[in-house]
DNA sequence: GTTATAAATGAAAGCGCTTACATAACAATA
DNA sequence: TATTGTTATGTAAGCGCTTTCATTTATAAC
């Protein structure tokens, strides 16, 4: 593989121009920028980047830390990303955390080891201190998904209160006044919040919450039909579901269909998320859309900003969530 | 950031001591470890990846590239990928081609010029002497779900005729006879492999292929419901649809039931790729298991023995699609 | 034709490591 | 104690670039 030097000798020209050249950031008469260019181009000269970010402390590239690579959210998430950098000649290094503290650190050590421009990432496991600590060091780092009060203009986090909120007022705009309510894992933050907006809605609305109406899940599909079935096997009548995310309404569906209901007549329900699941179910599942892929252009957005000097405006730190009317919610 | 240097100053000994206890790979007394262990915990010192490849010529990363970051097939491969490569301490770069010459081009570049140890590619635009010609070169290359004869050992992909096969043959098990078909583009390779299945399986149970009875669509889910509007407008009758993938298999099923049709009573459907949405689906769709994951895994194996000398046994370069019956196919 | 000034190029140090080679330290043997 | 063989450690070159600073060359002004 063809070195700098070799270019050099090739052009008849020495290093220093060689490089000018390559970064066009010092001027080089264009008689000796065609020889250069000549000679690379013979040679099929493609430079070492890793040299490069050795010498220009400047990798051009960021760590993108996920929970996992797979998944609607973190695809999504990535391609967001991936998608503002691109236009930005800038590139992307991915490391997966799988929610495990251990696996999250080494993560972001192996990101800060290929010495990343900054630091993009959706992380679970790790404290509070230590990101409030991270954020101290010398490299910037964007939380996407997290909100941690000290460091609140890194956070790039959504409105779950507000998402709640709507997710249940779509249901009561409907006509329904009986609704169930099946929560994310109460130990989440966003499951409390969302589930806080359900309940605003309600009281907003002139209805009561009752305890007996809301179930906690764990966000996974099995805890959905699970939920819904305990909600059903109480008693209290519900017209209506709301569910703290798709899966957990693709759960509950499966569920209501196995108690011969049928939906959207016999029960309403709803979902959060805006899966690409959502548009497949039958019926098509209204949910509330994260804006997960603008989330992560906006983290991409903050960091060409901070570290690239690319002007950039209309940063914000905080997303709300937006309605998605499909089938799944019928008149009452 | 402290770098060698420091360490080696604040232990007292020189940098090629240093480098040594980190590598593990010559005697060092075990005092002068312990006076370099010290010293590396109290500066914080995190070895520079990017010196360490230059010096070293091996990254210890290979380079990934998908068509798209986000979706379930790319997802999968890249967990797969992940996941073998975690636990051999190795990374992984990530770059997305999105299925255009110039950007696949741009990205297999890219990783090039990180000095990938080796690079996984699942590129569709860039054509077979390309390809061929990269692997002529010094860096080892895995192509997934492609198949060039004159690289195959290179080559990690489906059986797709036989996916074709088992798909349509899990329809005639089920006592169809009439048996409609919704193939992906006749330009795509895999896509002409599961059409030729289709054929072979029908043939070997003694039905007659008819032309009227296929369809060619774009994989999108749109092209599944035309084509479904399509085929049952012929008035040619049919108990039983077989589409090329579940996307399409989606379209079909609301344009089934937009017809006033039943599932699957009066409509079987046959999906292929066991995408995730098969399961969310209503009625759940049988598809044929795309193991993409596996795959993912088997050709991060290949590199860890090719480029890392890891022993690795068992390494086969096709893969065989399997059947997953669920709830979208009745007996007639 | 000088001289002053700007533009183009080159020389060389340095980025943070690895590693071949040289040297020092130590133990074992005669 | 001198000699040899091991083992531990240090020295310095080099990986492929960037970048500062010095030097050369071209251009303009007088």
């Amino acid at each position: 593989m063809a070195t700098i030097y070799d270019v050099s000798v090739l052009a008849g020209v020495s290093l220093a121009t060689v490089s000018r050249v390559m970064n066009k950031n010092a001027k080089v008469s264009e008689k000796t920028e065609k020889k250069v260019l000549d000679a690379m181009a013979q040679l099929g000269y493609r430079p070492n980047a890793i040299a490069q970010s050795l010498a220009s402390n400047c990798s051009n590239s960021v760590g993108v830390l996920v929970s996992e690579l797979r998944g609607h959210f973190y695809g999504s998430m990535m391609s967001g990303i991936e998608a503002e950098f691109r236009i930005a000649h800038k590139h992307v290094i991915i490391a997966a955390g799988h929610s495990e503290e251990q696996l999250e650190k080494e993560g972001i050590e192996f990101l800060i080891s290929r010495r990343c421009d900054a630091l993009i990432l959706h992380v679970e496991a790790v404290s509070d201190e230590y990101l409030i600590e991270l954020c101290k060091g010398s490299i910037p780092v964007i939380l996407i998904n997290r909100y941690i009060e000290q460091i609140e203009d890194r956070c790039v986090h959504l409105n779950n209160e507000l998402g709640g909120y709507i997710a249940t007022k779509a249901v009561i705009d409907q006509g329904h006044r009986d609704i169930a309510y099946i929560a994310g894992p109460y130990w989440k933050e966003d499951a409390q919040n969302r589930l806080h907006g359900h309940k605003r809605a309600l009281a907003e609305h002139g209805l009561t919450f009752h305890e007996q109406l809301v179930f906690e899940g764990d966000y996974r599909e099995e805890s959905g039909a699970k939920g819904f079935r305990a909600l059903h096997d109480t008693n209290f009548p519900f017209s209506a579901l709301v569910c703290a995310n798709d899966e957990m309404a693709s759960g509950a569906m499966d569920a209501v269909r196995g108690k011969g209901l049928s939906m959207p007549n016999d029960m309403s329900v709803m979902g959060f998320d805006n899966n690409v699941l959502a548009n497949y179910m039958f019926p098509k599942l209204s949910s509330v859309d994260y804006p997960i892929a603008e989330m992560g252009h906006m983290a991409a957005k903050m960091v060409l900003k901070q570290c690239y000097q690319s002007p950039q405006t209309n940063l914000n730190n905080i997303f709300d969530p937006k309605l998605v009317l499909r089938d799944s919610i019928s008149l009452r």
